[in-house]
DNA sequence: CATGAATGAGTGTTCATTCAT
DNA sequence: TATGAATGAACACTCATTCAT
């Protein structure tokens, strides 16, 4: 009998080097004798679990999103709704290192997708399934009775509240703004939205 | 007597080279070798202008926000305070394709940027003239009267501006958005902004 | 108890996964991957019974000329001397597409003993065996009168039957000649050596 | 001004790096860096002279047709016709070390032509011409009414003497025949075929 | 100024082989 | 027996850079 590998397994520690690299030396460094030696393993060793390189950035961008995925899936949401929004959100956003490290493998990914049709498909369930989640948490206010009164349609509250999302969340990427400079914002913005002056920090 | 070469033209050229290899092939494509076919000189001839690959990927990516920033202050302004802003902020958005190839770009060096202490001090340096665009434009707007009533300050309505600028930006870059949702997302965003219910298109 | 497995019947069928990975792909594209995959086997199953590449491959080429030689062997030859030539050669020449890959196989081991001495040795022994044969089909029209006046020895002549069979088969993998063009040239030839005029085909 | 390489004269160098490669360890053995290796040059430098390995290979190819046929056509041939068919014949079999080498080096790109179209194209250009060598040789003798008296066509005779010639190569090759016993074939079949009973040697 | 030859380390990928299971 | 995981060197090819001309 052979040695049992879970290929699954291996393969998520594989993207979890992909990662490491990205963060520690940036994308452009990405190469397969980079991840092998961050992994630990030969090169050749890779190759029982991803047949070529572009699988490999595939499906390690793939499992930044799912892990991302995950988290808010298991997040304790407060109940009450502004405050509900506000933490989903922000674990999608850079607050701390480890989100940052994260979010920096996801634009990275995406300027890789500007080049290659197959990353920019992954790239693009991305963006639509975190279109989709902010759309549920506008619905979500509006259905508490939690949002300002205004004439814009919910899908239309939805795009921009993603949009400031991820445009923050670039600034922050770039050091243009700091984290609480970005919290800031995003606190700012969803008082705003729901006509809520309280203190949400 | 030594042939005169207008050293800051041919770097500007070979800037140019750079764009076209990215726009064409995607940033990881980019070599010295594909720069110097895509401007029709020989590799040498590059290090006469930029000693290192490092040194003319600066370059290239601080053309591009020059580039920009020329475009805009080249700008015929509408009278209008709002269609002056909604004006000057399409110019840096990807509404054409001219415009989504520079896009392109400039989020290509910001993932390069992540990795590249030298881009990202460039990268820094356009967030911070786009923001202080952003400003003047707010600025502009509070001191025609065209504000709508808010508590936010200006910085603060500045900021969250350059984010859904360029939030859009980054969405139809990854093909979530197409160039209209973004640009009626923009004009539904001024309209809240300033108040209006006119017809910007 | 241990699992019986008839050992040189795996190392045939092994042997015939060499020739159809030669065949398909040709024989720079022969490795112990390929031939596994070819043979429904895992690579580390070939090592019960080669323990090396070298020794898959010189068994793969004994193997096809032992083949050849199990066929003619096994003809029903015609009682006319001159067809029962005619007959024996063609089975050992590329007359068929089955025929062809089988001498393709046999040449490319050829290219490949150039280089190896133990492919080299195995080599010689079909060669010898082959003109062993000429010189016995040779004996045989002498022996049934049936060899047109000359003043050549009968090795004489058999080595140049070997030659103008060997020479013409090659010109076919070469597809410098077509098979019914090599059989005609091989007719042309057992006529002249027989004197005889009649029709052969 | 740039260094000035002659390109022809260093890609006829390379080739015959490749011949030696191939002489020296075999067909399997040539790769970019035996053959640089051999050239004494990098590895990328190579990269000047041809794009890719298969360019490599295939100007090696054609090399050596051409030196053959360059090397006949500067032949100083005997007045007698037989005689001189001889000399031709001989100065394309491996008669000694170097011609063998020449003929090992072109019947491993044969091997190798079965499962590369493009070679196989080379190679075929090298039959035909041999084969209008042969039916040139041919014609000679008739003109020169040197032939003895058969029945068969000069384009049949020709085709024979070819296979007997590419025949008895590829025994020598083998190591079936020695160079002695070939060029006694030939000897011997020359006579046959001319009627001639002289001493050639 | 400009060329392109040359280097040698880099790339992704495939290889024969070993070996724990 | 048989598997397939693992290795590390080899493969063809591309890279940024240097430098003689």
């Amino acid at each position: 009998m052979p040695k049992i590998v879970d290929h699954e397994q291996r393969r998520r520690e594989l993207a979890a080097a992909v990662w490491q690299v990205i963060a520690d030396h940036g994308v452009a460094e990405v190469s397969i004798r980079m991840v092998a030696a961050a992994a630990g393993w030969s090169t050749g060793a890779l190759r029982h679990y991803f047949a070529t390189r572009g699988e490999l950035l595939a499906f390690a961008c793939e499992q930044v999103i799912d892990q991302v995925t995950e988290r808010i899936q298991a997040l304790q949401v407060p109940a009450d709704p502004v405050r509900a929004v506000r933490a989903i959100l922000l674990e999608t956003m850079p607050v701390d290192e480890r989100r940052r490290t994260e979010d920096s493998i996801a634009f990275s990914f995406l300027a890789l997708g500007l080049g290659d049709p197959e990353l920019a498909r992954v790239q693009r369930r991305h963006f639509t399934s975190m279109y989709g989640l902010c759309l549920q948490l506008i619905e979500g206010l509006a259905a508490a009775g939690a949002l300002a009164k205004t004439s814009e349609s919910l899908p239309t509250l939805a795009r921009r509240l993603h949009a400031v999302v991820d445009g923050l969340t670039v600034h922050v990427l770039a050091g243009h703004l700091t984290s609480s400079e970005m919290v800031a914002q995003l606190n700012a913005y969803l008082m705003e939205l729901t006509g809520t002056a309280a203190d949400l920090s």
